[in-house]
DNA sequence: CTGAAAGCGCTAACAC
DNA sequence: GTGTTAGCGCTTTCAG
């Protein structure tokens, strides 16, 4: 069907050695050869096979990107920063979706592995397949985005979690408010995990207790805010804030308030995490945690680089942290 | 650095074909060595090389995706479906983001087949394109993906675009509108020229004129949407309704008429295109023509895998025509 | 500067 | 059932 670099040889009257040559800008060549094989080349519309090169180079040119859910618009700003990043280095990338499930998340590590990606960047649901990565860590680069693994071989760019959980409540904290819920995300997330810790730190240097009652998990999605929300307010133990794990679940708070006639920020006060595109909407107006997303992605693939070009073998492991800004709008208000 | 094929057959004292056997679960082997092979490989955390394997059986079981912009929620969505029925059958998808750019658009096509990947799906930016998938279209299944190309070897699913126009403008002009703006996307976009198409057939229907002056062009993104609503609105010939180009650049239009103290629906009604999940927020409730996103990108995978295990020979150009559905919510008011 | 040939890791005849 | 071997399309010595 395709044509390969024999036919191109015997079209050209030379072995296919010089096509190869030609073909890779090679210095051992006339120019006059060169120029008669490229414009063969042309001619039949050659495409050269990169699995036959890959094989004998040793080399894809290909990494993998494991996300939870690019339905988040979380995701795909991290995507856009990892997938132009990868273009510009002319690599391609897999596109894995394990919508939050470990099992699939582990099984595309093992495709990508046998796909010989040349790196895997990961956006991980939780620190249980850190243990299946260590296997791994000496012999694939791996870079973990979004949320740092607790195990310190792994090199890792993300949002400082602790800092940002902090930094919101500091911030409701510091409105005046105490009766503070946290939805947060799945028990298991890294991201969730810090954000909790500083969730905990903030109220411990306010001197106060936090509600343990009112923090509360999620899957991460809309949906799941907005039922949570409800739950919440129907115990009668309602907050004068919610924390949201993320805002995509902010807005599934915002609109279960909104349907039970709560009034934001009056009777509630709400922050999200992540600034998404949406929450700066003029009816929105999320007051939220920001984080780098482009950067995100686009660190993480330099950080992969780095590796990839020092042949795998890394010297240090490289954390980059980024820092959470508050972007303050108009969903939170002095108590 | 990777195990080979080779060495797990000197761990078991076989050859290596038979190893090749265990692991394809070929019936020519016995169940205990293939059994014994299968432990090794275990123990060893043998990856089995799918480049090499690629080559010799000359498929990858990979697929492109070349998508405009994953930051517009409406692509990922599609993404979904596509990488999910992929994945159901085996198949990594590679992620290409064109930023509605043509040539970058080119570059990936060269770059997938070059990878050798089993189809392409593909959301146009523009019928520019097709001439070059021309060439390729015996050799290649592809399938258009949202825009239906004006090449009929094409396979494609698409929601019927020129309906979708169709069915807005109608909306609007039974409401009572007449001064209609249609903030489109790219001129060459073919999802925007068939909903123009529409657009005009339902005036023309109600035997009314369109205002030529009102139809804008814009680059499918929000900021566009806002900053061509401002411009329109400056210029005095202030429409009564606003189609967009997608609810994107509607959630734009959205922002400037807040911005300029426009009430919506009461002084200007709005509807977009797609139905993203943040068109239903409660504090948006934006009117919209609805498209089937997850389904889109189901069908297209189902699409490409008929064409695939056909051996690449295509019968008949399959079309797969999604109907749009209006979804009134509360940005479109009588007049 | 060009050609011949080995070999990347694997599958698939073909022998035995 | 298992081993031997050719060969997938390419790059890369090594000769000349």
């Amino acid at each position: 069907m395709n044509l390969t670099i024999k036919d191109i040889a015997k079209l050209a009257n030379v072995s296919y050695a010089t096509v190869s040559r030609a073909l890779n800008d090679s210095k051992e060549i006339s120019e006059k050869t060169k120029q008669k094989i490229l414009t063969i080349c042309k001619e039949v519309n050659y495409s050269p096979n990169a699995i036959a090169r890959g094989l004998v180079k040793n080399t894809t040119h290909t990494i993998g990107l494991i996300m939870p859910d690019i339905s988040n618009p979380f995701f795909p700003e991290v995507a856009l920063g990892i997938e132009g990043e990868a273009a510009r280095m002319d690599y391609n990338v897999f596109l894995c979706n394990t919508n939050y499930n470990i099992k699939r998340e582990l099984s595309y590590i093992n495709l990508l592995l046998e796909r010989r990606v040349e790196g895997i960047i990961i956006s991980s649901v939780s620190d249980e397949t850190i243990n299946y990565f260590n296997k791994y860590i000496d012999h694939i680069p791996i870079v973990y985005v979004g949320s740092n693994p607790k195990n310190d071989k792994c090199d890792y760019v993300a949002t400082d979690n602790i800092k940002a959980g902090y930094i919101a409540t500091d911030y409701l904290i510091k409105l005046g408010h105490k009766k503070i819920a946290f939805i947060g995300g799945t028990s298991v997330s890294n991201s969730h995990c810090d954000r909790i810790k500083g969730f905990k730190k903030a109220f411990q240097e306010h001197n106060i207790l936090p509600d343990i009652e009112l923090i509360r998990n999620s899957d991460f999605k809309r949906k799941s805010g907005y039922q949570i929300t409800k739950f919440l307010i129907k115990e009668k133990n309602i907050p004068t804030a919610i924390i949201a794990a993320n805002d995509v679940v902010a807005l599934g708070v915002i609109e279960a308030c909104d349907e039970m006639g709560i009034l934001i920020p009056d009777t509630i006060s709400i922050i999200g995490f992540d600034d998404i595109p949406y929450a700066s909407l003029p009816k929105i107006m999320l007051t939220t945690i920001a984080q780098s997303k482009y950067d995100l992605g686009k660190i993480a693939v330099e950080t992969i680089f780095k590796t990839i070009n020092n042949k795998g073998k890394k010297n240090t492991v490289i954390k980059k942290i980024l820092d959470p800004e508050l972007i303050i709008r108009k969903t939170c208000k002095h108590l």
